[in-house]
DNA sequence: CGCTTACCGGTAAGCGCTTACCAAAAGAGC
DNA sequence: GCTCTTTTGGTAAGCGCTTACCGGTAAGCG
């Protein structure tokens, strides 16, 4: 409870060493554990700073101490109709943050976040602005050009997610060729689809060209035809997805016997467009994802997708720009390794026992993939190998 | 592109103001646009600037403007698991995030979040720590005892979301009364339906409290059955919908003939337990919603439920923040309408044309409940009559 | 060319905190 | 009671930036 009788500014520590009856110095080195104050001074200092309601100003111990504890992230909003339904993508980079976010906490740090919104013109100010309030930048997505990059690069540390490992940056990916095989495989090869089609999230994605590329060399692998072509141009929202079955549709087009999608959100918008033509999933169409975001198991039929280890990608993320911060070295390229998650959507049947909520969901390792860059693979934890696993819903 | 040869340390206005020959005060004045610098002057400052890739630090500013720009945001973690599937629940508070963020940006400001584990124990010197680097705080849910938000509430402006006004602070809200009441009336009144339940958030939430309290006064109202005993007690989780489904079904307890979800995760789960065990939805059992996650529309039967501006509810929040932070004033207690989205869980049949995407979701303005608390009601966008708008997907 | 009006440079103070320094005081041990 | 060891108080500098002040210099004008 502050006391009702305290001067009008903010406090400082001299109020709180006043209150006390010792020294500033003695108030600063309690509170950050300095030297060996006496237990009764300990005493008083914090009897005082609880009976004030004093918290220390960020900003000032920021600029004497050189830290700022706090890491800030930028990333793109869906687009600029502010408050439509923007539905689309919040999850996957959401996911991601939090990721950041636990890692920061177990630091002592916070996460200062901006968004900028996909037709914002002057990025690199506002990118600039988020790295003068912090120690280090986590830039999701495409930000910045090379040059902006490299501009904020100089100032601060900056670790890119899903990007290309440039120099002078550090990157942190998951292993989109390993995965895209193991699904496109699944497919051709476990199923026996002889046609699949790839519906692509936004061209200029580094993450979807990767995707595109190991899906063709997949399908031709395995003797699939393969259609990409730019009527299979999607922007990783469901709206694209549906978009594109339906201008697919309504040309009397044949769809291919499977649609791999660009991620779970297109997946999502090209189920419901299916579903409302009346085309059965998977018994006509097959169509998997990419990111396994939560709501893909509670599809119908539930989603096969790969999964993504988002959380971990955040988290690594800060891991590698903490130690860069505090250390000076960073590893400047990591890739996690993704996981197969086979539901029905693919066309396999269920595993699920209809009376208890129980097994479900079998996740297959994709082989990491030894792509000669000299890039590390972390995370045994989801090495595992095809067994099932209890569902947590 | 940095300088090579630049000094070792982290580059201040002096830097800039000798490489562009100019005084520091000058180079500030530039940067804050104070003053009537000649063009020739911001010129060499703009250039230096660039050249040398600076970056103002934000501590410094802040400390010295006794303004950081930055707001902070506190909210819980689903739980502890930290990186098992959490799934559940942030959604809602991402998507109120993202609000907060939107308007921030408009005023310059950022965000910094900090999460907070359910079993973590020490929360206030965690909110404390955030409130020291932050001009305001908002914060979710119930976050800290009385006395705790007091003493944070001493040291910067703090607004608590969809909890209850207090004294010394501010509060936004959605009209949960009206929105229950107005779902309830639908499936009493407009359905006909005899017996329904409110399967419950967690208990001790201020949200459900409310929405249990107008769920069973408009249930009264219309001469139905209310059930809400300790059975249906969920937690606002997908996994607790079913859980409380799969346990009354292994009583062979009867169903309701409609289930009322305190939010929408709930229902998401309690619709995929009741697929399960072969019960339809709407025919044998209608279930409802509340929130209108993005998520909603594509479940099957798109669920009915009651849309909360989750971004306007951010978006809000800020600005009586900022009001306050900037002015002294705030309006302490905001309290913003909700809309009754009708879609087919509810045993309504769909509107939509099978042929084209296009026409969807009848929203029904639920009438602002007048509680004699002097609350305002703000946003007459949301205060549409029942008409029928087009869907984004 | 002399005058008024910009604008600019240099300087200094100050934001709240940390930390080094050293002298002074309090405790410990005999 | 007297050393010998902690611990403390007071002081000061400094983190990088903003801003006020004011004498000086350049531009604009008649």
């Amino acid at each position: 409870m502050p006391d009702p009788k305290r001067q009008k500014g903010p406090l400082t520590i001299y109020d709180v060493a006043s209150r006390a009856g010792v020294s500033i110095a003695s108030v600063s080195r309690v509170l950050n554990g300095q030297g060996t104050p006496r237990a009764a001074t300990r005493e008083r200092v914090m009897q005082a700073v609880t009976e004030l309601g004093f918290v220390r100003d960020g900003a000032a111990r920021a600029l004497s101490n050189g830290l700022k504890e706090v890491v800030g992230v930028v990333f793109r909003r869906g687009d600029e109709t502010l408050f439509e339904d923007e539905d689309e993508s919040l999850l996957f980079i959401d996911v991601i943050n939090r990721g950041i976010d636990v890692a920061a906490q177990r630091r002592g740090f916070d996460v200062l976040i901006s968004s900028i919104g996909y037709n914002d013109e002057n990025v690199t100010p506002r990118v600039a602005a988020v790295a003068g309030k912090a120690d280090g930048l986590i830039l999701h997505d495409r930000m910045l050009s090379a040059s902006g990059l490299n501009r904020i690069a100089g100032t601060v540390p900056v670790v890119t997610l899903a990007g290309t490992p440039a120099r002078g940056l550090m990157n942190v990916r998951c292993d989109n060729e390993a995965g895209m095989r193991a699904l496109v495989h699944h497919l051709v090869a476990d199923h026996g689809y002889g046609t699949v089609a790839y519906l692509s999230g936004r061209t200029d994605s580094p993450d979807n060209r990767a995707r595109l590329k190991a899906f063709e060399a997949e399908a031709a692998a395995n003797g699939a035809e393969a259609q990409a072509g730019p009527e299979w141009h999607g922007n990783y929202s469901a709206a694209g997805g549906a978009r594109v079955i339906n201008a697919l549709l309504d040309e009397h087009r044949d769809l291919p016997r499977a649609i791999v999608c660009a991620n779970d959100q297109t997946a999502l918008g090209v189920m419901h467009a299916l579903a409302r033509r009346g085309i059965m999933v998977p018994q006509d169409v097959a169509v998997t994802g990419f990111d396994d975001v939560p709501v893909a198991r509670h599809l119908h039929p539930p989603l096969t997708t790969i999964r993504q280890p988002m959380q971990e990608l955040g988290a690594m993320a800060f891991d590698i720009l903490y130690s860069k911060i505090s250390t000076g070295k960073g590893d400047p390229d990591v890739v996690l390794p993704v996981q197969l998650i086979i539901r029905e959507s693919c066309g396999c049947t269920s595993r699920v026992s209809r009376t208890t909520a129980g097994k479900k969901d079998s996740p297959v390792t994709a082989p990491a993939s030894s792509d000669g860059t000299g890039s590390r693979v972390f995370g045994r934890r989801f090495a595992r190998t095809r067994h099932v696993r209890v569902d947590g819903t």
